[in-house]
DNA sequence: TAAACTGTTGAAAGTCATTTTCAATATTTA
DNA sequence: TAAATATTGAAAATGACTTTCAACAGTTTA
């Protein structure tokens, strides 16, 4: 997304960057925060955390962090452009760090197994740009995903 | 999606289609599951739905039927591949009905206003249908989201 | 065609991710 | 540092969706 930026993408290497980010919204930075992007830096790039993981890991780590601080965390990252909110299960929603790299990177998820592949292609995305260019919108995001079943869940299934 | 098919999607043009489909996998034609499709008939074919407004068009059109009758056959329809069930807001998930027309057409919505465009390109599907053949998966669906701010809501927040 | 079989329905209770409330606490600003 | 206000944790609440179960309806079989 935001092949075209308008503001480019705040790009946090930093805690005084992630301070500098939240503090021009008016929101405050609490170690927290930090931890959770920490989280998001420590794993790999491309993967993807739910709240409850996040929660999970925090907590392994020996953090004192609440789920509820969790959610209102990811909302404020999401709003601010550092997280990337995705589709990838029925029942949850998933987060990861929201950078150029990831933003043309998309998912293929198997419906059986929960499994998710990712693959790159930056057609998508200068589809997604030039659609709201065209309509007048402000892009903020956008994601494409296929649904399927993997090779291996056919096979278990004896399709 | 599914623009090369294995097997062609059922069209679904009166009642006794729609039996023989359902019975074909061991399912019941009955009135409430006519009456849902039915609906999805008489509004718009690129038209989304959320289970709660199907519930209240057939209430109020005097049809006597549950909500979880709604869920259950939302449900089974989408696994017989008549409707696409679509991430457009953030707490429900939408139905439209799944046909040719529709399967090239991918959408853009308003986070302010949650307003929903449509818009229409191949090539989405095409890298889609690409990227599963290439991994061994079998496609079943897939959607291109974008979010974002449309012109009305930018002028009402003096973007 | 009627009985047997089995899928479906409505109502109500249950589930579960996410949100909200509220008092205590931490960060920021003056 | 004090005042102002954002944030936190814990627990309760919310709300979309699912499940349970007994009554009922479509299908099948004899």
């Amino acid at each position: 997304m935001m092949t075209e930026p308008n503001q480019p993408l705040p790009r946090i290497n930093s805690g005084s960057d992630l301070k500098t980010v939240l503090n021009k919204e008016g929101f405050r930075l609490t170690s927290q925060r930090q931890k959770i992007l920490e989280l998001f830096r420590d794993v790999a790039l491309d993967h993807h955390l739910s709240a409850e993981e996040i929660h999970h890991q925090l907590v392994e780590q020996g953090e004192k962090i609440s789920i509820s601080t969790i959610y209102r965390a990811l909302h404020v990252m999401v709003g601010l452009g550092l997280l990337q909110e995705l589709e990838l299960a029925e029942d949850r929603k998933y987060y990861e760090l929201s950078t150029p790299f990831t933003s043309h990177h998309h998912h293929l998820v198997c419906v059986q197994c929960g499994a998710v592949q990712e693959f790159e292609e930056v057609s998508i995305s200068d589809v997604g740009a030039g659609e709201t260019q065209t309509r007048g919108f402000v892009l903020l995001n956008s994601q494409f995903t296929i649904y399927g079943v993997c090779p291996r869940c056919q096979n278990r299934l004896g399709s």
